[in-house]
DNA sequence: GACGCCTTGTGACAGTAGTCACACGAGAAT
DNA sequence: ATTCTCGTGTGACTACTGTCACAAGGCGTC
C-alpha cells in the first residue's frame, strides 16, 4: 500500500492518528484489479476487511436470473466486508469492483486487532455501521413506498450530493452520470424504464441534462435532507 | 424496571454480567405503553435507548399518505433508538408499540457510559447494528428482486422461526399469524393483495394453515437459511 | 475505414400489483 | 340482543413496471 493511501481526511479514518495510519498500512495487502471484478460473493465466509483505496466497489444482492441491486457503493477511503469481519458470519452480499481499483486488505483478526489496539472500534466501526443502517433503512423505505421515478430522483441526488462538482459561476452541481443500467441496478429497476423515466425527469423535473451531464440546483440538494 | 427485565438469557444482553445487569436497571426509567403508542418519529434527535420489557415494538417508515413499511421488529430482550443514541443523528424511523408493551428507557449518554464502563461495546452495539445491517440488506434484496408472493413467504417464514412454537408430535411448528393488514406492512403490499397472495400460498405450497394458525414443517424452515 | 461492443431510444405488449367498492362474519361493547 | 368495529374475501378496474424486439449512435481497436 503506497503511503498515498492514508489519506488524512478521509471520512472513514478522519480523526485517526498518522501513527495508527502507517502501522494499519504495515499489514494491508494491496492489489489492483480490473473492472468488474468480484472479490467476494455473498456467503463467502469471513477473510478480511477492505479498504478502497482508489476506484470504486459495489456492494449488491443478484438474483438467479441474474438481476442486481445495488445496496452501497465504496469510494475512496470506504472500507467494506466489516460486518463479516466483525462478527464472524458470511459475507451479507457480493462485491465487485464498478472500475479499475485499487484495493487494500487486511486479515479480519489483525483489522479487528489494530481497531482494537487503537480504541478506534466505536470511531470506525460503530460510525460506518451506523451509517449503513441508516442508508439501507432509507433505501428500504424508497423501494417500499415510492414508484420507480422518485427512486430515480433520489439517485440522481444522491450521486449529485456524493460526487458533484459545483459549477463555476452559477449555483449548480454538475456530474456526469452513469449508465441507464447501472442506475437501474441501483434502484432495482430496468435498463429500458430507466431510459424513459429519466427523459422525463430531465424535461419536466428540477434536473436538466447536457450530454450525460447532469445539473442539479444546489436549491434542490438541500431540500432533500430526511 | 422489575428484576424480571434482566433475564439472562435475551439475546441482546446474552454474556453480559449480573452486575452490569442490575447498574443498567438502575439507570432505567420503566413504562407501560398502549397498543400502537408512538414512542419517537423519525427525524426526532436522539434523545433516548430503549430496551423492551414486554411486548413489541416495530420500527417502521411511513410516506405522506399514511402507507406504512416495517424495518424491524423489536421484541422482548431487544434493544432500539440505538442508531442515534451512539451516533447522534436523528432517528432514521418512527418506533410504534405493536401491543401493549413495558419499556425501558435510558438517556443516550447514560447508556453509552454504562457501555463504555463495561466495555461492552463491542458485544452488545456491533453486534445489534451487525444484525440490523444484514437484515436490512435482506429486505432490500426481497424489495428489488422479488416480488409480493415470496416476500410474503420469507415473512411468514421468519415469524415462524422467530416465535412459532414445536407443533406436539409432528415435524413442524406453528404460530398464529398477524392480520393480513400487519403482513401487508412488514412487506411493504397492501391488505387486498395480501389477502389473494396469502390464499395461493396456503393452499398451493409447503404451508397449511388451520384458521389464523399456520403450521410450517421444519424441513421448510431450515432451507431457507442464506 | 470497417468491425464490434456498449449504450441508448422507443413501440408494443404482458403481467403484477395496487385501488375501489362492497359484503360478510366474528367479537367486543353497550 | 343490537350495534360497532375489525378483519376478511372478492370482483373489477387501472396503472405502473418489466420484457421483448429492433434500430441507431458512439467509440475504440485492428
Amino acid at each position: 500500500m503506497t503511503r498515498s493511501m492514508s489519506a488524512r481526511d478521509l471520512s472513514t479514518f478522519s480523526g485517526v492518528s498518522d501513527d495508527a495510519l502507517d502501522e494499519l498500512a504495515s499489514i494491508a495487502r494491496c492489489h489492483d484489479y480490473p473492472k468488474n471484478n468480484i472479490l467476494f460473493y455473498q456467503g463467502d465466509p469471513p477473510g478480511s476487511a477492505y479498504l478502497v483505496v482508489e476506484g470504486s466497489v459495489k456492494i449488491a444482492l443478484m438474483n438467479e436470473e441474474g438481476k442486481e441491486v445495488v445496496l452501497t457503493l465504496v469510494r475512496p477511503g470506504g472500507v467494506f466486508g466489516l460486518i463479516a469481519g466483525v462478527d464472524g458470519e458470511p459475507q451479507p452480499a457480493n462485491a465487485i469492483t464498478v472500475e479499475r481499483s485499487r484495493i487494500a486488505a487486511f486479515s479480519a483478526d489483525a483489522f479487528v486487532g489494530w481497531l482494537e489496539r487503537h480504541d478506534l472500534l466505536q470511531q470506525v466501526v460503530l460510525r460506518e455501521l451506523g451509517h449503513r443502517v441508516r442508508e439501507a433503512y432509507h433505501k428500504i423505505g424508497e423501494h417500499a413506498l415510492m414508484g420507480v421515478k422518485d427512486r430515480l430522483l433520489y439517485a440522481l441526488l444522491e450521486i449529485a450530493e456524493r460526487e458533484g462538482q459545483r459549477e463555476p459561476g452559477s449555483e449548480a452541481v454538475v456530474f456526469t452520470r452513469p449508465t441507464h443500467q447501472e442506475l437501474a441496478n441501483r434502484i432495482g429497476s430496468s435498463r429500458e424504464v430507466v431510459s424513459r423515466v429519466l427523459k422525463e425527469i430531465l424535461t419536466s423535473e428540477l434536473l436538466q441534462a447536457e450530454g450525460k451531464v447532469i445539473r442539479v440546483p444546489i436549491s434542490a440538494l438541500v431540500v432533500r435532507e430526511d
